[in-house]
DNA sequence: ACATCGATCTACT
DNA sequence: GTAGATCGATGTA
């Protein structure tokens, strides 16, 4: 028997209702953290907990539904940016920098283009899967005994940042509109972060807006992209 | 049709 | 700490 079998599916199943995805983004953000991130596919099933959000809102010009045209800012649908208007609970999915997919979940009524960004998880099942898509060694036998939920230094690396966990996730463009409360890739309720355990900080990485406080991480966690 | 640039990551100094 | 990779969506012509 080998001791890491893939496992087909992972998580509790506890599944988020598509009516958390109708509050006001910001809440949404807030309270993604600690929900557990669940993807099922044929190599094996990997999950782990939300540790940093942004929230991208209606009107923003740092989202991708405002478009600068004309030296003004616009909002506009486009190709890339449809699921973000559509229904909430779904992901909108892009590419970035000509290697990376970044994950979003859609939130408020169809029509409106609000999302949150998914910007680190803490590994929690099928670890030595995402060291594979990863291109990170597996850990030691003896670390693997110590350790088991616990991560190596090179571990950090997996989740913490958005590029990297789609890329652990094994999640690209197929996944762009899919039902985040079905297989493959939903969102299930996880654990609770106290409130006094979750910061806001500017949104990383982007010109436009950069003052709004709407990146929201858990505190001291080892997970995050930066702390 | 073409030029620009990005909600990033990696490698290297 | 910073440069370079890398390519599709977008805007302008």
């Amino acid at each position: 028997m080998p001791t890491h079998s893939p496992r087909a599916s992972c998580g509790t199943g506890r599944v988020l209702p598509l009516s958390f995805y109708s509050q006001p983004t910001i809440e949404v953000a807030r309270a993604l953290l600690g929900k557990l991130l669940v993807h099922e596919t044929a190599e094996g099933c990997v999950s782990g907990y939300m540790v940093e959000t942004e929230a991208y809102l209606q009107g923003d010009p740092a989202s991708h539904a405002v478009l600068r045209a004309g030296g003004r800012w616009v909002a506009k649908m486009t190709e890339r940016n449809r699921q973000m208007f559509g229904p909430p609970g779904h992901a909108y999915v892009y590419f970035i920098y000509g290697n990376h997919y970044c994950l979003n979940v859609v939130t408020r009524e169809e029509g409106v283009a609000e999302a949150v960004l998914i910007r680190a998880v803490e590994p929690a099942e099928g670890i030595d899967l995402m060291r594979r898509r990863r291109g990170i060694a597996p850990a030691s036998p003896a670390n693997e005994l110590r350790q088991q939920n616990a991560a190596t230094r090179a571990d950090r690396n997996l989740t913490n940042g958005p590029g990297k966990l789609t890329q652990a996730f094994a999640i690209d463009m197929t996944h762009n509109g899919a039902d985040l409360t079905a297989r493959p890739l939903r969102v299930e309720v996880g654990r609770q972060i106290p409130a006094g355990s979750i910061l806001a900080s500017p949104r990383i990485g982007i010109k436009a807006a950069s003052e709004n406080p709407w990146r929201f991480l858990v505190a001291r966690s080892p997970w995050l992209s930066r702390p």
